[in-house]
DNA sequence: TTGAAAGCGCTAACAG
DNA sequence: CTGTTAGCGCTTTCAA
């Protein structure tokens, strides 16, 4: 079972393989004999062209990949399928990659772009110091990360965000609002979701309580850190969480203690906001992310002009 | 701007190409001294080999393509998460492709094999037939789905899931079990859940009642669905569900319906087990799936032997 | 221990 | 309209 190549086609239509070529690209004066040989003879060998050897001459792979900390992720599972059918339409195929928020695995993953083995690069996920990418080059695409002047970066509006669950709630009447977020230490857009709470309350003349909660934890030490919160001494009539599986978690804790108090979240996933139809969530455009994402990587690939920056709208989800 | 090549690295250090590649690979006799000056003039113009340039030359792309119905079902992404992380220890890169259970995606991915885009492929998605598979060459393992003598299968013993479940509904004390399930008309090892609920069933003598509530169907409908069962006549005291997502809608409207119904779920993803802790499921060792499926791929990448059929152990979580 | 040269499968000048 | 040929970047004979 040798493989069949371009010479095989050429061979037994009886042609020169530039016509085969032709053929094939639909390119050039071909005449309707010869592309009728030639059609034959690949239907006869059941000939497809080997998509590698075109892309070591075109320098191009028609390929992309997608870093992230982990698929298993509800929003980056919504993200990367997004992300796969719109490239899928222009006959792109996507790469996966799973940083696990180790900066080892995510430099690994970056290297496929310096190998050549994708016309760039969507990267979700952020372990690498800023000026190690002013030394790569290649087409990248920054999705919740500000990395450089010359990666484009997509976002949702999580200021926004944080202002309309913050905003909800105190008109919903709480006025001791605990705000559960990941880690502020990381430089990340999502933070603002925090700052828009801190605004609010100010602005409401509220007392802030702010509690962090690593993203990289376990799901167990999460789920030991809620319950703690329940247990302690901390006074809250309403919670905004930064994330809709912390905010499972707490509604879950609430009701196990039978403890009235509002819930936000933040994500809206489909998988979640199906899940939990009852969670009143901050809702990512995440679908539009992929598309924007996609969509300005691709225009980066062909050279054309792109915004620096992608702010979407959020929105409540009730 | 212009790509650093192989060439380029050898007139810096004054040697051929050969030797460049001889030491980029480790391979032959190299003398220290010449070493030394390639590694330096490799440093100096921060070079990296073009894997697309390698894949060409050795027919041999290390990378493999996952097809499953979408990224978005928590079952699919915990698979292609830990099929991903296997394949990433030896070198190997993933692509997603989402079918939608739609042939026309299916067959569009499975071309990327004959475009040797990829050295083999993990097929979770079966939306073509049988005998399509049968033309098809390179190296193809299949999850949950019997192709055919040639294409490797790896499965969980559904058959076992579908009896601890059964049975552990009837240890509870459960006489009136309903049994919830995707369509069965496609031929799936699935299918077997259903046949041992059957089984367990009529060896104690209690009336089979079995409603299928197709995979295929929107989220909404199958809520639907759900909430006609808890208003119909149908009576029940336990239900075991195909679908762990399935299963927790059903929780839900127990809850809301303030009806007491014992209920086992099937997967077992951490996601949903972390959800729902309280939930009981029949957990597929997915891992362990994911791990043995790139096992098995790789071992056909490399012309080693493998079995036929890998069917891995079920238990339930509670 | 090193280099020259062929060739992987394809496309694109360039010639006819 | 069609064919000859060079060359994409790399590895590997083969020869020195």
């Amino acid at each position: 079972m040798t493989k069949i190549t371009i010479k095989n086609v050429a061979e037994k239509a009886g042609v020169s393989v530039t016509s085969v070529s032709r053929v094939l690209n639909n390119r050039g004066y071909i005449s309707d004999d010869l592309r009728t040989k030639v059609m034959e003879a690949i239907d006869e060998l059941n000939y497809t062209p080997n998509e590698i050897a075109r892309s070591f001459y075109k320098s191009e792979t028609k390929s992309v990949a997608l870093i992230i900390p982990t698929i298993q992720n509800p929003f980056f599972s919504e993200l990367a399928f997004h992300i796969e059918r719109e490239l899928s339409k222009t006959g792109y195929h996507l790469y996966i990659g799973n940083s696990l928020n180790d900066s080892v695995n995510e430099r690994e993953y970056l290297k496929m772009l310096k190998e050549q083995r994708v016309d760039g690069m969507i990267v979700g996920s952020h372990n690498i110091e800023i000026e190690e990418y002013d030394k790569v080059t290649g087409n990248i695409v920054s999705v919740e990360r500000k990395i450089n002047d010359r990666i484009p970066m997509i976002e949702s509006d999580n200021y926004q965000g944080g202002k309309l669950a913050t905003e909800r709630l105190i008109q919903q009447g709480c006025r001791k609002i605990l705000c559960i977020s990941g880690s502020q230490t990381v430089d990340s857009p999502a933070n603002n979701r925090v700052v828009a709470y801190s605004d609010v309350m100010q602005e409401n003349h509220l007392k802030e309580q702010i509690l962090e909660i690593p993203f990289a934890e376990s799901a167990a030490e999460k789920h030991k850190r809620i319950q703690e919160v329940f247990s302690s001494e901390i006074e809250f009539d309403g919670i905004f969480v930064d994330d809709d599986i912390l905010a499972s978690y707490a509604m879950n804790e609430a009701s196990k203690q039978n403890q009235k108090v509002k819930i936000i979240g933040f994500d809206g996933t489909k998988l979640m906001q199906d899940l939990f139809p009852e969670l009143i969530t901050v809702v990512q455009p995440i679908e539009e992310i992929a598309k924007k994402s996609a969509e300005v990587l691709l225009r980066l690939i062909k050279h054309e002009k792109v915004e620096n920056l992608y702010t979407l709208p959020v929105k409540l989800n009730q």
